[in-house]
DNA sequence: TTAAAAAGTTAATCTAGTTTAACATTATTT
DNA sequence: AAATAATGTTAAACTAGATTAACTTTTTAA
C-alpha cells in the first residue's frame, strides 16, 4: 500500500529522519497525507493573491518564489532546490491572500502537505510537529542573517557569499535571477562579475 | 509554590494562552523553567561571540538585536517590546557563537527559556512545543516580509511602513536607531521626516 | 539551420542614499 | 543652573548602484 507515493516521496523520508524517527505505522500515516506532484518548467505552485494551501518540499527540481510590485519589478526571495521547501508561510498560516508567487525554473516534482491536512498531521504524529518546528527555526534562522547581510555588505559582497554559499543553484538558474535575488539589476551584476574577474 | 514567579510572568501565561490552553499541572511545571530577570537600561542579554543561551520573552521593557559590521557599524535586526521575543535563533539551535547583540533600551523584565531546559519542556509539555512552532512561523512570516520590503520599497517608504505598523516602538527609542533599523543613515531619515512634513 | 526569443554585456547618464562636518537641540548628571 | 553627553539637523560633495539604450551571445523552436 502506498508503494508508489512511498518511492517517490523517499527524499522526504530521507530528510525527515535527519529530524525524528517515524514508526511504520507513523510512516503510513504520513503517506496517506503527503500529496506528490510534477510540474512542468514555468508552472506556478502559487500565485500572488492566492491562498497559500500548500507547504511544499522539493524532491527535484528547482524553484523561485518571488514578489512583484507594484512597478512590475520582480523580486526573488528564495530558489528552493532539492531537501529544501517552498511556500509562504505568512498566508499559510493566515489564510490570507500570498504576497509571493512560486514558480518551477525545471520540471520540478513536490511533496505537498495541504493546509487541511497538516493539523490532523500534527495531532496523530506529535514528532512532526517536532520536525516542522526545528525546519521553521532553520529558515528563520537564516532569514534574520540575511536581513544583515543585505545591510551590511555591498552588492559584491552579497554576491560573493551568494556564490560561496550556493555554488549548485547559481549553475541552475540563469544570471538576471541572480541579480534578482540579490537585490541588484543584472547589468549592475554583470559589471560586478567583470571587476571580479579582473581582480583574479 | 512558584507564587512570585508566576505574579511576574504572568504577560508570558496570557500570551501562551493565546495558542494552547495548559493545565495547572502543565503550569506549574513551566513556572518551574522559566526564569524571570531584570536589566538595567544599557545591559545586554546577548554579545556577538557567545553562544546565545536563551529565547527571551519581553515582559516589560524594550530591547535591540544588532549585528556590529567589520566597519563598526551597528545594524539593528529588530525592537522587542512587551510580548514579543528576542534571541538569535541560529546561534539557539546550534548553540554556534551568535553574530548578535541584545541590549536592553530600557529597565527590562524577561521571561527566559534556558537552551538547558527547553528540550524537557517539550518532551513533557507537547502543547509547548505547538505553541513555540506558532511562535516562530510567525516570526518567520514577517522576517520573509521584511526581506522583500527592503527590496521593493524606497527609504521614505520603509519608514511610513514602520511608523505605520510600529508607532508605539518609534515613540520610545531615538531616531538614529530607526534609521538602522531600515538600514539607512540617520542623516537621511531626518531629511525623509522634514521632506513628510512638507507633503502635508 | 535558421529565425526568433531569451539571456548577458557595455557604456553613458542619472539618482537615492552616504559621507563629512559643523551646528542645534534635548536629556542627563553634578 | 551649568556643564556635559546624547540626539537630531542641515547642507555640500560624493558614490554605489539604477536606468536607458544599443549591442552580443546563447538557447529554443519552427
Amino acid at each position: 500500500m502506498h508503494q508508489m507515493i512511498e518511492n517517490k516521496i523517499q527524499p522526504l523520508l530521507n530528510y525527515i529522519s535527519q529530524y525524528v524517527e517515524l514508526t511504520d505505522t507513523e510512516k503510513q500515516l504520513l503517506l496517506s497525507k503527503v500529496l506528490y506532484r510534477k510540474y512542468l518548467k514555468g508552472q506556478y505552485v502559487l500565485q500572488q493573491g492566492d491562498i497559500c494551501k500548500y507547504e511544499c518540499f522539493v524532491l527535484k527540481g528547482c524553484t523561485k518564489m518571488f514578489h512583484v510590485d507594484e512597478t512590475g519589478q520582480e523580486h526573488i526571495l528564495l530558489f528552493s532546490i532539492e531537501d529544501w521547501w517552498t511556500a509562504d508561510m505568512g498566508s499559510f498560516i493566515t489564510q490570507a491572500p500570498s504576497d509571493f508567487n512560486v514558480m518551477c525554473l525545471e520540471t520540478t516534482e513536490l511533496a505537498i502537505f495541504h493546509h487541511d491536512s497538516i493539523e490532523t498531521l500534527y495531532k496523530e504524529i506529535p514528532k512532526l510537529e517536532r520536525f516542522f518546528r526545528q525546519v521553521i527555526e532553520k529558515a528563520f534562522a537564516a532569514s534574520q542573517k540575511r536581513i544583515v547581510r543585505n545591510f551590511s555588505l555591498s552588492a559584491k559582497d552579497r554576491y560573493i557569499y551568494f556564490k560561496t554559499q550556493y555554488p549548485l543553484i547559481e549553475q541552475r538558474i540563469p544570471q538576471y535571477m541572480v541579480a534578482s535575488y540579490l537585490g541588484i539589476t543584472k547589468e549592475f551584476l554583470s559589471k560586478i562579475k567583470k571587476q571580479l574577474l579582473l581582480d583574479n
